[in-house]
RNA sequence: GGAUAGUUGGCAGAGUGGUCGAAUGCGGUAGUCUUGAAAACUACUGUACCGCAAGGUACCGGGGGUUCGAAUCCCUCACUGUCCGCCA
């Protein structure tokens, strides 16, 4: 959500930046302009109103005390009177302020100057490519099938305990997912990010402070006895840990870092793209989140994107880097670096990570606020970053690195498989 | 699921109709004293909105009501604690 001032300010300058989105922002930004214009003006009359009441109210206990019964009596009238139109006024107070906060509900972040233009992940801005792509043998296949070969991902028996998407990891495949886990979270752990573990399921104040709600109210899983929401992400329930708080500028960058299963819905995606593990309603993810100073905060998302490409590297994965165009930029991200690794036997680039930085957007709707000193409280920037989704990582693992002999393990992840190669 | 007690400022905790944005303590900031520190003492110390400012308004879990006036009375919802039951 974008702070009214910036609009009232910056108006122009913000709508020059949301074509990079192809989002023409001057019909919403003069709508909220001229709504808050109304709010405040109801505002100061409500106030006055208030404040007469208010001093109406002192004199009556005044004159009551003075046992001056009759005085009393003739003023409460136009106390009355009073009431009735600030009840007016009130309710049209809370009319505007929501139509003034569902207004500002419907204008994504402002992209970063450096956002190119375009429409789709096809205008992305492939800033760098790293790491050899493997050539495999003629008989080389993908990963859905290797899972079926060497007994590690049991697509069918998920279909039968629970449906489509929710795949059962058995035997070298498990014990694979356990060690992606614990290495990305040691690796995160070693770059600074605190380690959490959060809740799996989120109320609705969590879902609205990060941005899931309004927006993607479908996407997310919906427990509706209880109304809670299955997490999308661990994104939500860590970075809400911060809502409504007001932090020491000092204790700035709060870094943390998190595994979680992640379930999404997914309505309306079909075809190859969804084939194996490209894409589930349950997956496994760290994540790493950062609550930044607005003057550091794109110091730290080279910091968290140089961590990703590490994990990569310690992978041996093929890599590469992309900055995303603004029609491909997510509604409430200001800048967003995708990395994607490549898959030999599908022959195309996988994103397994997407790490942004929200700037202020996040943080208006979480109030989540830093001090410098004696200062006004000021919005403090949120980032963050999955390092890294696993499932295809896993995909890109196998398919890249089988042999005839089997399906070799990265050094760095031996340790933690306790074993060299899958055969 | 049943019973019961709660929800007040960063924390603890008073306050049962007017002078309460709210005692007191702790914490925090600044100062005095000290070579320095500690202790002691003194002052300050919530947030948001409107306003150039002076100032005004709102907020004592959320919403609604009674009243000239509500932290305080009434209704309602949510959440939390404790005990019992069930259970990893």
């Amino acid at each position: 959500m974008l702070e009214l001032s910036r609009i009232r300010e910056q108006k122009q300058d913000i709508i020059e930046r949301m074509k990079v989105r192809n989002f023409d922002a001057e019909t919403h930004l003069n709508n909220v302009i001229k709504l808050d214009e109304e709010r405040r003006n109801t505002q100061t009359s409500l106030d006055n109103d208030l404040a007469e009441a208010n001093q109406i109210a002192k004199s009556v206990g005044q004159l009551f005390q003075e046992g001056k019964q009759e005085e009393a009596s003739a003023i409460k009238a136009k106390a009355s009177s009073l009431k009735i139109s600030s009840q007016e006024l009130k309710r049209k107070l809370i009319e505007l302020q929501d139509a003034v906060r569902n207004e500002l509900y419907l204008i994504p972040n402002v992209p970063n100057a450096i956002v190119p233009s375009g429409n789709s992940d096809e205008d992305n801005e492939i800033i760098l490519e790293e790491g050899a792509i493997p050539t495999l043998a003629d008989n080389a296949i993908p990963h859905w099938e290797l899972a079926k070969t060497y007994k590690l991902i049991d697509f069918e028996l998920g279909v039968k305990i629970t449906g489509a998407g929710f795949p059962v990891y058995t035997g070298k495949g498990a014990r694979l997912q356990r060690a992606l886990i614990n290495f990305f979270i040691d690796e995160a752990v070693e770059a600074g990010f605190d380690e959490v573990i959060p809740p799996l399921l989120v109320n609705q104040a969590s879902a609205y402070g990060t941005g899931q709600l309004p927006d993607k109210e479908g996407q997310m899983y919906h427990c509706e006895v209880d109304d809670l929401y299955l997490i999308p992400t661990a994104e939500v329930p860590i970075t809400n840990i911060f809502r409504d708080l007001i932090i020491n500028a000092s204790d700035l960058p709060l870094k943390k870092a998190g595994y979680t299963p992640c379930f999404r819905r997914e309505a309306g995606s079909y075809g190859s793209d969804v084939r194996g593990l490209n894409r589930l309603h349950q997956f496994d993810k760290v994540e790493i989140v950062q609550v930044a100073h607005p003057e550091k905060s794109y110091l730290m998302l080279n910091e968290m994107v140089e961590h990703v490409k590490n994990l990569l590297r310690k992978l041996e994965l093929p890599f590469r880097v992309a900055k995303l165009c603004g029609g491909d930029l997510g509604f409430t991200a200001a800048l967003t670096f995708d990395l994607e690794v490549y898959s030999a036997a599908q022959q195309k680039w996988l994103e397994v990570s997407s790490i942004s930085n929200f700037e202020s957007f996040q943080a208006n709707r979480l109030k989540l606020r830093f001090r410098e000193g004696n200062e006004k409280p000021q919005l403090a920037h949120t980032l963050n970053g999955s390092a890294l989704a696993l499932p295809r990582i896993v995909a890109a693992l196998l398919e890249n690195n089988q042999t005839p002999e089997g399906i070799v393990i990265p050094e760095a992840l031996r340790k933690y498989t306790g074993f060299d190669i899958i055969n």
